[in-house]
RNA sequence: UGGGGUAUGGCCAAGUUGGUUAAGGCACAUGGUUUUGAUCCAUGCAUUCCGAGGUUCGAGUCCUCGUACCCCAGCCA
């Protein structure tokens, strides 16, 4: 196994891997895991982790990844989880191969290893109630009292468990602890919880089990059990460190993976812890885990984000033991970057206002096909050809009737190029009785075709246009940030956090003209709809059988900026 | 003095055992190219690394004392 020689950048975590090869620790070997537990589905903050541990792998030779279902609280865990998690994590990019593993996979083993801690007196059961137990446990600041039961016999406590298994108590009467250290500082070292009773059925093993092993004790032994080196996880787990290691260090197994903790990611403007997720999705604040507001990957991906630029954006966060905040644009321009080569362009107008060229061939069949390239860098993607007739609608903003000094679309008395058509000149505002301008009327310059004028007069601004009798007629979403305050994850926010939810989260244009290629466009297929932004095709929803289009990010626009100034 | 962590520009983040000019990305600013006010290209953007002392020829990197923030009292993970 070689030194990691990737382009990614170096971390902490690399460094310890680094230098865990150097000296030849684990055989040499590096094999991580990505053990979510299917308790909802899941985020951008997952997918930092899943690029970290996967990443991490496969940029070692010989480096495996294992994905673990962390499955020990039937109660909240769900196959709906298990399938879309695999789902998700196959649709970032990342192949565990035949290591799908389920600690529920090792509920027989994990029983025995109790049994083994009883034995060796470092586990008992205790009959005190949750209240008891937690008066018990003393504070942050005060030690705590050893249980009444700490000091039953093996026997008592090896026959105890067996009843516990075998279902002749009822939940909450009775619990499995380790006896570790009642007055220890760290809360987590206080005789925690090995085994409780919930008579629950499991995704799983369906009603084999009526005590489950809590998450302290199963991860560590299951991270061993399948030969983890590196156990990456994230900082609230530090202090549970010790605990991790304690366990391993009492029981008969070979391998002591190493738990390395780093910060979760945290984006501003977004939420991302799973309460408030699902929050959204049953109080139908959203239209569900894969509405493309969601910071979801299957929100995302419904949105138009892409495996490519999620990971990249896992790749260029870092990983670090900091608690920071990153800027949601880092993500969003990711997403452009990768949009930007990869996607074709078409015309689409989504605010329409009419245009009739009053020198134009009027009459039915009156119209031309020009050539449009589908990216302006990128010859090999192709181009098609844009029907033009004598009405076509334009942008309403790309209008005005008043306009100030810098702006460089059309006007009245103004020229500017229909983008790969004609040199068009402003020559009248029609308005309604309320003043608003419904329509204009406007001269060609048919010299111009394709958009150059063998003059060479130039022209300042440049528009995109939709033929009216051949637009594709359909519904436009447009998406933005789900939030309006920077951290409504906050802990200052815990009551109010709903309030700042974006009322203009979500746009629906049924008014949007599009051209007429679009027609065929496959459910998911991502384009830039020239000057205004990338769109995808909605995954779910159709209009009359016409592709729906999200938008998934717009373009970046530096005119806005000069508005604004 | 409960315990465990973290502090490098507006937001992230390199900084292998102290060595000479503090990477890179995002954002921002200014110019150039451009039939997308997009893309692309160029340039600029920390005399300073939470603070104060100290060690040293030399410290973001070592020592001391402070300060701020995060996590921990589920039979959740």
């Amino acid at each position: 196994m070689s030194d990691n020689s990737s382009s990614e950048p170096s971390n902490f975590i690399r460094n310890i891997i680094n230098d865990d090869l150097k000296n030849n620790k684990n055989d040499g070997r590096v094999h991580t895991r990505f053990p979510p537990e299917p308790n909802g589905y899941l985020h951008i903050g997952h997918a930092k982790s899943i690029c970290l541990n996967f990443g991490v792998a496969q940029d070692y030779q010989g480096g495996i990844c294992n994905l673990r279902f962390d499955d020990t609280n039937p109660e909240k865990e769900d196959v709906e989880y298990t399938d879309s998690i695999q789902s998700d994590v196959e649709w970032l990019g990342f192949d565990w191969k035949d290591r799908l593993y389920f600690s529920s996979d090792y509920f027989e083993k994990l029983f025995e290893f109790a049994k083994q801690l009883i034995r060796d007196e470092k586990a008992y059961v205790d009959h005190l109630t949750a209240d008891e137990i937690r008066e018990h446990r003393g504070s942050l600041t005060e030690p705590g009292k050893p249980s009444p039961y700490r000091d039953r016999s093996v026997e008592e406590n090896l026959d105890l468990f067996d009843r516990m298994r075998a279902g002749e108590f009822a939940e909450g009467e009775c619990l499995l602890r380790a006896k570790i250290d009642m007055a220890s500082p760290n809360m987590n070292m206080r005789d925690p919880a090995v085994y409780r009773i919930k008579k629950a059925s499991h995704h799983r093993t369906g009603d084999d089990w009526c005590i489950y092993p809590m998450y302290d004790y199963t991860h560590c032994i299951s991270d061993a059990l399948e030969g983890i080196t590196h156990s990456l996880c994230t900082l609230e787990f530090e202090d549970h460190r010790p605990l991790y290691d304690w366990f391993l260090d009492q029981l008969p197994v070979k391998c002591h993976p190493q738990q390395i903790e780093f910060a979760r990611l945290n984006l501003n403007y977004t939420v991302t812890s799973k309460r408030k997720l699902n929050e959204l999705v049953t109080e139908d604040l959203v239209s569900g885990w894969d509405d493309p507001r969601m910071p979801t990957i299957v929100g995302m991906r419904r949105r138009g984000y892409t495996p490519e630029a999620i990971r990249d954006f896992c790749s260029r966060i870092g990983v670090t033991k900091t608690d920071t905040v990153i800027d949601v644009g880092v993500l969003e321009n990711c997403v452009r970057e990768d949009l930007d080569k990869r996607t074709r362009r078409v015309l689409a107008v989504l605010d329409p206002l009419k245009v009739v060229i009053e020198n134009y061939p009027e009459g039915e069949g009156e119209s031309e096909l020009l050539d449009a390239p589908y990216h302006p860098n990128d010859p090999s993607m192709g181009q098609r050809q844009l029907p033009f007739s004598k009405v076509i609608f334009i942008e309403k903003s790309d209008f005005m009737e008043d306009p100030p000094k810098k702006f460089f679309r059309l006007g009245p008395g103004r020229e500017v190029r229909l983008r790969y058509a004609y040199f068009i000149t402003c020559t009248d505002v029609i308005k309604n009785d309320d003043g608003e301008v419904i329509e204009l009327r406007c001269t060609y310059d048919s010299e111009t075709k394709g958009g150059n004028a063998p003059d060479g007069r130039k022209v300042k601004g440049t528009i995109h246009w939709v033929s009216a009798e051949h637009a594709l007629k359909t519904e436009v979403r447009l998406y933005d940030r789900l939030f309006n305050d920077a951290k409504p994850d906050s802990n200052k926010h815990e009551q109010d956090w709903k309030s700042f939810i974006n009322p203009e989260s979500m746009t629906v244009l049924q008014n949007a003209y599009l051209e007429p290629s679009l027609v065929d466009a496959e459910s998911e297929s991502l384009y830039q709809f020239e000057r205004t932004g990338y769109f995808c095709v909605d995954s779910k929803d159709r209009l009359d059988g016409k592709p729906v289009f999200n938008r998934t990010v717009t373009l970046r626009d530096s005119w806005a900026k000069q508005k604004n100034k």
